[in-house]
DNA sequence: TGTAAACCCTACTAAACCGATAGGATATAT
DNA sequence: ATATATCCTATCGGTTTAGTAGGGTTTACA
């Protein structure tokens, strides 16, 4: 299950797409509109920041605003910044790698073999989908 | 991530599905050949007891057994009878529905859509592939 | 140049979950 | 009877999660 985390982020982050034209939005903004915790959305958007995908002003009139361009940020990127590896097992996540400590022989596990399916399957839907897609598909 | 119920679970699973005509297999006997903590075990197994999968004989000669056959156990029900929902978000869970507290509508939802096409994708793959294949593919 | 606005950072807490352990109750084959 | 094995309840230390607190640093602007 996706932590609130996450899901905050998600959801500030779509905001601020739909918002991408008005300059730097302050956290205070999102919150409320989001119904998030003030504090806790604030350490969301310090990961997204240092993760490359948002950038921040300080000081009065400052905010959070993209540094990317939110129809180049997969969906991927964004979960793996939020909650880590998009694998169900260390043993086949391509960003966090890492060898299970009970399993003798990778090439004959068949764990390792299904969840590679899993972790594929998954992130063919997640890189395909960015982050500006999220935000269009609303209105169908 | 798998949480290790779950991993010891599908291991105890393929142990029992490579000696399934061998009558009734002792919790110590999978625990050892395994690794995984006896008592620990005890109340995975009796978890897939409850769920349907497994049987079980008590006494001397006594241990578990398969109450349906390998081949008709697709590994998306030992998922979800060990660590629960196997979609991200509740809202799109076939088996654990649950609307999302802070969502005021699902048909709008942007995330409520991506996770939907992720479940199905991982549904795909975990409906179609049973607990016997997983122990046959191991010799490919 | 003062000050309010806003980001940045560290630490803490309550609750939940995870993996494991302990001890005994119950059933059964011999 | 007795040894063997499942079944059940309870507990425990560790980690994670969601949220809170409080202060620091930077900046726009009057």
């Amino acid at each position: 299950m996706l932590a609130k985390k996450t899901k905050y982020g998600i959801k500030a982050l779509t905001y601020l797409c739909r918002r991408s034209n008005d300059g730097p939005i302050p956290i205070s903004v999102i919150a409320e509109a989001e119904n998030i915790s003030h504090k806790f959305l604030e350490s969301i958007l310090l990961t997204l920041k240092k993760g490359g995908i948002l950038t921040s002003k300080k000081g009065k009139n400052g905010g959070y605003y993209f540094l990317k361009n939110p129809k180049d940020i997969p969906m991927a990127e964004i979960i793996r910044l939020l909650s880590g590896p998009i694998a169900m097992v260390p043993c086949v996540s391509l960003n966090f790698y890492e060898k299970c400590d009970d399993c003798p022989d990778e090439a004959t596990c068949g764990i390792n073999r299904l969840m590679l399916e899993v972790r594929d399957s998954t992130l063919k839907v997640l890189k395909q989908k960015s982050l500006y897609q999220l935000t269009q598909e609303l209105n169908k």
